[in-house]
RNA sequence: GCCGAUGUAGCUCAAUAUGGUAGAGCAACGGUUUUGUAAACCGUCGGUUGUAGGUUCAAGUCCUAUCAUCGGCACCA
């Protein structure tokens, strides 16, 4: 299967608030409006203009972009004839408190094209011209604050002194109409809110998360390490590796219970069977590929082409099907190099892959089980999908058209059957069939694709699959791609973060520290510590010659979910006192070895629940 | 890949916006201490300042290239 990589577009989305709530944006006073959210918009619109409005003082050859309202905040393109810097930041926050200060008021105007053509092209605001050439009305919305003006939709607030809380957050490089053949011109990032305590609270969530950045979190917790040897390919370390293994193992065996068959697939494959399966032509760059003797040799970006070729090893029986093929296989795509994150968009990384091979009539069937299975298990981590996506037929797809819409419609009424909240992404599908992708947002609010559910009527084709049907004719089968956590790597990094380091009991690559209180209690924490090794606990036993208050401590940091703090009471009585992650002050009972071995078992049966 | 930033000991940071051959805490190691729920005490070790060039009497500080990372953008059939 083949999830997207990586991820999917971290392009800020202008809100659809207005268009969701049938507001015209010619509306007057729209601050007026009780709707706090509406005032929140136009007062980060507002700000947009208010920062332009700035930096034209600053920089008078500017010329302006866009500036829309995204999610906490807004931004502006601008091309300028030089690189801002973080000082340039500064001032044009000190410039933008004077517009404010000077309480300016928002006045909007309506102009006919040709007015808006002269003024923009009088003031070399060619970006501005482009846009107006893309308005269907005769008629253009002119906003202006001061001595600025601007052509905008609107809405804005009254007077400037209503968005007095906002702060400028960083510049980038961002593409003209988001196209990398354009010019790049420069996006300056503000928040805005209505009260200073919003504000406050809004800066002081971003410190927090970043407290929780698996990249911070994968490397003091010991699970994972990079090397500037291997860019965008992780090292599981110990404690990671536990992890990586233990999702791993539960996703196989959760697999294997529901029907799926588990194969082992090479690693690299000559250059032809990229042709056959399409790669070469469209994936070629995204593939690590090498010469080989006469011909050339290419890394696996992903598994289908491997499972098409087991598909075609035998002749198949319509009896056969559905035959789904499971992978772990280690993938390897080369993602450009500005494009590398952490754990969540890697060049080296290893997916819970699985191919269906179905006939038509099974579809459905089989999209209802993955759904199912997809949503039991996010709900053992508690995880939500911020986004869900039913990517439909793309202007270049491939196939009959028929087979199309049913495919689509197969997959929304399953996808509400299984009561998920998506939304239509309209010609996204790949080109050989529509998916359903699943969104998980990181500790930073950046989106990533994990699972995902793909429909291909193309690769059978391409390969020739045939399975003979109950009227022993050649049929060919359909292809489901689907993966649930999607990448292991990246689904680990946002479950770090999902869980700030501090990982469930069945899931933590260390389920307990054993203390010992002094060099008097050496061999009972011995024995516990082998005890709970014997009975698949995973222990460790730290007798360092230290105090009892910097060992706790050092299992804090670490996360451990559970320490048994051992001394002379607990040799006598041949107990353990237990001390929990974060646990308050005070000690708890002290209960015998085989209770706290039972309870720390009960506690880590987790599973994934099966469909049906 | 593009725009920008960053790179000093294993980790977190210092080293006067105006160059004068690197300091601290934690960790590690050695010793003392034998500890009752978030850091006992003393000592020791540890750095060709990412890499390669250049400017200079002198470079962590300036310049060039390069690698990696970070923030975005683009990519993610």
């Amino acid at each position: 299967m083949e999830t997207k990589s990586p991820a999917t577009s971290n392009q800020p989305q202008a809100t659809s608030y207005l268009k969701e709530n049938g507001i015209r944006p010619m509306d007057e006073n729209l601050i007026d409006r009780e709707d706090p959210q509406y005032q929140l918009h136009s007062i980060r619109h507002s700000a947009a203009h208010i920062m332009a409005h700035a930096v034209q003082r600053l920089i008078p050859e500017a010329k302006f972009a866009i500036g829309p309202v995204i999610k906490d905040g807004f931004y502006y393109d601008m091309d300028l004839p030089r690189t801002l810097t973080s000082e340039d930041l500064e001032a044009i926050e000190a410039e933008m408190k004077k517009i404010i200060k000077e309480n300016n008021s928002f006045e909007r105007q309506e102009w006919d094209k040709d007015k808006a053509r002269e003024f923009f092209g009088e003031h070399h605001q060619d970006y501005k011209l482009e846009l107006i050439e893309g308005i269907q009305d005769e008629t253009v919305s002119i906003y202006k604050e001061g001595d600025f003006t601007d052509l905008c939709a609107g809405p804005h607030v009254r007077y400037t002194k209503q968005c007095k809380h906002f702060k400028l957050l960083k510049v980038s490089g961002a593409y003209w109409r988001a196209d990398e053949n354009n010019a790049q011109l420069q996006r300056v990032y503000g928040t805005a809110w209505q009260t200073k305590e919003d504000l406050e609270k809004y800066l002081f969530q971003i410190e927090e998360a970043a407290k929780r950045d698996h990249r911070k979190l994968g490397r003091e917790l010991g699970l994972v390490m990079f090397h500037e040897y291997a860019p965008g390919a992780p090292f599981w370390l110990p404690k990671g590796q536990t992890v990586f293994r233990t999702l791993s193992d539960k996703m196989r065996n959760y697999n294997l219970r529901n029907g799926y068959v588990e194969v082992g697939t090479p690693q690299m494959f000559r250059k032809d069977l990229w042709e056959t399966s399409g790669h070469w032509d469209h994936y070629r760059d995204n593939m690590f590929i090498f010469d080989d003797e006469d011909t050339q040799i290419g890394l696996k970006a992903m598994n289908c082409p491997s499972h098409m070729l087991i598909f075609k090893n035998e002749r198949r029986s319509y009896r056969e099907l559905p035959l789904r093929i499971h992978d772990q296989g280690v993938l390897h795509r080369n993602e450009k190099s500005g494009a590398l994150s952490g754990l969540t968009r890697v060049r080296k990384f290893c997916q819970d892959d699985a191919h269906l091979f179905v006939t038509p009539e099974q579809i459905e069937h089989e999209l209802r089980k993955l759904l199912i299975m997809a949503k039991n298990t996010y709900e053992v981590f508690g995880m939500k999908f911020s986004k869900v996506y039913l990517s439909t037929r793309p202007e270049d797809y491939m196939g009959e058209l028929e087979m199309w819409n049913q495919a689509e419609a197969s997959l929304e009424k399953v996808i509400k059957e299984a009561d998920i909240r998506f939304e239509i992404n309209a010609g996204d599908g790949a080109f050989y069939g529509p998916k359903i992708d699943f969104i998980i947002e990181d500790a930073l609010g950046r989106e990533w694709q994990t699972a995902t559910v793909q429909l291909d009527f193309q690769l059978p084709v391409r390969f020739d699959l045939k399975y003979i049907d109950a009227n022993n004719e050649f049929k060919t089968p359909i292809v489901i791609h689907r993966a649930i956590y999607g990448s292991l790597e990246r689904f680990i990094g946002v479950l770090i973060e999902h869980y700030a380091g501090a990982f469930p009991t069945w899931l933590a690559p260390v389920q307990v520290h054993v203390i010992n209180l002094g060099e008097n209690h050496l061999e009972y924490a011995a024995h516990v510590h082998k005890k709970l090794l014997a009975a698949g606990i995973r222990s460790h036993l730290d007798v360092r010659n230290e105090s009892v208050n910097y060992k706790i401590r050092d299992g804090e940091l670490q996360k451990v979910p559970m320490m048994l703090v051992l001394g002379d009471r607990e040799v006598e009585n041949q107990t353990v006192t237990v001390r929990r992650l974060h646990q308050a002050k005070g000690r708890s009972e002290a209960i015998s070895i085989d209770e706290f071995i039972a309870n720390i078992k009960a506690e880590a049966d987790i599973d994934f629940a099966d469909p049906e």
